[in-house]
DNA sequence: GTTAGCACTCGCAACACCAGAGTGCTAACG
DNA sequence: CGTTAGCACTCTGGTGTTGCGAGTGCTAAC
């Protein structure tokens, strides 16, 4: 009764290894478990359906493949996705037209840094056919660069504060009276002054500082502390924004034509806390990660794979570039195309920061 | 045979008015085409089902309901859901309960105004279980308020574009080589000078004459390039950007169960041209606007309502907040949220603004 | 170790069937 | 003349049955 192999996951030999190849890409491609014969068919094996069954046999016992049901062909797992990609992940690489194609859309865009995250999501979900991602290169401590101040109101002003690493943000505070133009500069010199540079932290050591002065104007004060509020939200939060495209490619695939499973997939994409977390593993790896189904998440992911990769400046600012799509979806494709994207991103991000 | 009006669109007795009223309420209260006995029953009307077949057969025969087939219940047109939401329209208001909910939802948010949409998309989402959107107000022709020029690398700079109506832009210009602080700022200055207050247009003019100058130095021409691209690319686009929030609520609805009918669903809310349209049209008139399925557009929207309303300043900047859902949507509820949420966001901008 | 053969297992599509809800019409009623 | 009761008819949706086909697992032969 002993099977060559029954232990939930030895090392396979050669034949096991391209037959849960052949299975996985079989299915990837169809969306219907595949069975024996249809696999020796198809792929042209040399050799005969039973011995095929006999090694998925195997390959199932190894927790790779699994049964939808007694007389269904066979399904990839999760670990079997995870084992395919181990093993494609290092050799694939895009193909060269491909690769022209992106490198084109790319040439297409000005500099305007916004354009760069639509354009890295849309690109990959025009490659891929399924969702594209892309995050802003967030820097993990931000640092003030630049402080405006401008009136807009009788009773209110505006902050415009640009950051280092390229982000702006903006905030009002109320102000008591209309101040002449002097006053206002005179003000976000001060700012300035004070906060150019600064992190979070330093600007919060700032602020006690401020604030202790005496001589320090009343709309200086409450400048700094909506300031250093919004440089403390801004390093609060794991991921400043997500550009995503091409989510109805998503829609169209198979699996999830009843909307259940749809649900998943906007949770993810709504769900900016998780994202961030997925983000803060990747930015230390500096290769291609994929993220297969539920091995991640329980429920939510259920259906649902990702794959992602970093790009930016170690240590300064990281984001994160990559494909959502079902578990069942073409990996070698999606490896690719996210490599080569977040290669651009680096070189885009090298011009012009370094 | 002849009926007591045949015609597609007679005004319609009171009576008759009830009847079509009670069969969309009882449709939107339970996706369910609505039968005579039913009807009678639940709403405790005071005749017989016969009769109420009858003024059915009439409705139908007005073009305000349909039949799915024979042998089933009644379910609203889009004409019928028109004339519903022409009647309720005018009365409907947001429950005191209600009202204060969304107001307290308003009062945690600071000044900052990137959040207002969100917030606002959030609580139409929250308050009425649809998809809830907002747009920024954009003014038909924006004004340059500040530039400010900052360094990032040897070989590029940002150019940082505060609009007077309070959006901010951002964008790259090359440099030649490493430029002193000085020189940085004095091109800045007379950028500002050049360029504060005027239109895409005036910039345009600008521009030109600043090439004309042949002291004019060749950051300065460049970065104003720039910077009239920028304008003009404001001014074209039709929405600065859709926030939305609670996509999910509306993959709850029955209606949608089937993917098909969803990708009508995002195909509308990517589709930010059409969007566009939409504002503009919604801006012209100063209350709720509804948009009922394919009312508007032949194919896409079939299935979907749109309630939307303007906020601003007319005149000067426009946004729209509204309500995304099945043409099967609480349109009392809808409409008395948008209104009062629009009057919200008014509200702010007055005391912004003025 | 590989392969052919074979019995067995399910899911799935097709079909028939019935119950229930709802209609439209006709005729009676006030 | 509008309203109502009665009735025959229609159509959907759920349920039970059946047969087919794909696919498996096992055994025995190669």
């Amino acid at each position: 009764m002993a099977r060559r192999r029954d232990r939930p996951s030895g090392p396979l030999d050669q034949r096991s290894q391209d037959i849960l190849r052949a299975v996985i890409e079989e299915y990837i491609a169809t969306a219907l478990p595949v069975g024996s014969q249809a696999l020796v068919e198809r792929r042209r094996l040399d050799v005969s359906p039973a011995t095929v069954r006999n090694v998925m046999a195997e390959l199932e016992a190894a927790g790779y493949l699994t049964h939808p049901h007694t007389s269904a062909g066979r399904v990839p797992t999760d670990a079997g996705y995870r084992m395919y990609v181990e093993q494609i992940t290092p050799r694939v690489s895009l193909g060269p037209v491909a690769q022209l194609m992106i490198r084109h859309q790319f040439g297409q865009v000005e500099f305007a840094s916004e354009q760069w995250f639509r354009l890295a999501a849309a690109t990959l979900a025009g490659a891929t056919h399924n969702a594209g991602l892309a995050t802003p290169a967030k820097p993990a401590a931000a640092r003030v660069r630049r402080i405006d101040l401008l009136q807009n109101s009788p009773h209110t002003a505006s902050i415009v504060l640009v950051l280092a690493e390229g982000g702006v943000k903006q905030a009002m505070v109320p102000v008591d009276e209309t101040l002449a133009d002097e006053e206002l500069s005179a003000v976000a010199r001060l700012l300035n002054e004070r906060f150019q540079g600064a992190t979070a932290a330093e600007v919060a050591a700032q602020l006690s500082a401020l604030r202790e002065l005496p001589a320090a104007p009343a709309l200086a004060v409450r400048a700094a502390e909506r300031i250093e509020r919004m440089m403390r939200d801004f390093d609060a939060a794991a991921v400043e924004d997500v550009f995503s495209d091409g989510l109805l490619n998503v829609l169209e695939a198979p699996e999830f034509s009843q909307s259940e499973k749809l649900r998943a997939v906007f949770g993810v994409l709504q769900n900016h806390e998780y994202l961030g977390q997925l983000v803060s593993r990747v930015a230390e790896s500096d290769d291609v990660q994929v993220l297969i189904g539920a091995e991640n998440r329980a429920e939510e992911m259920r259906d649902v794979s990702l794959v992602l990769a970093a790009y930016g400046r170690p240590g300064h600012a990281i984001g994160v570039v990559g494909v959502l799509g079902p578990t069942r979806m073409a990996y070698p494709q999606a490896i690719g195309s996210v490599r080569y994207v977040s290669g651009l991103m680096n070189e885009l991000v090298e011009q012009l920061y370094r």
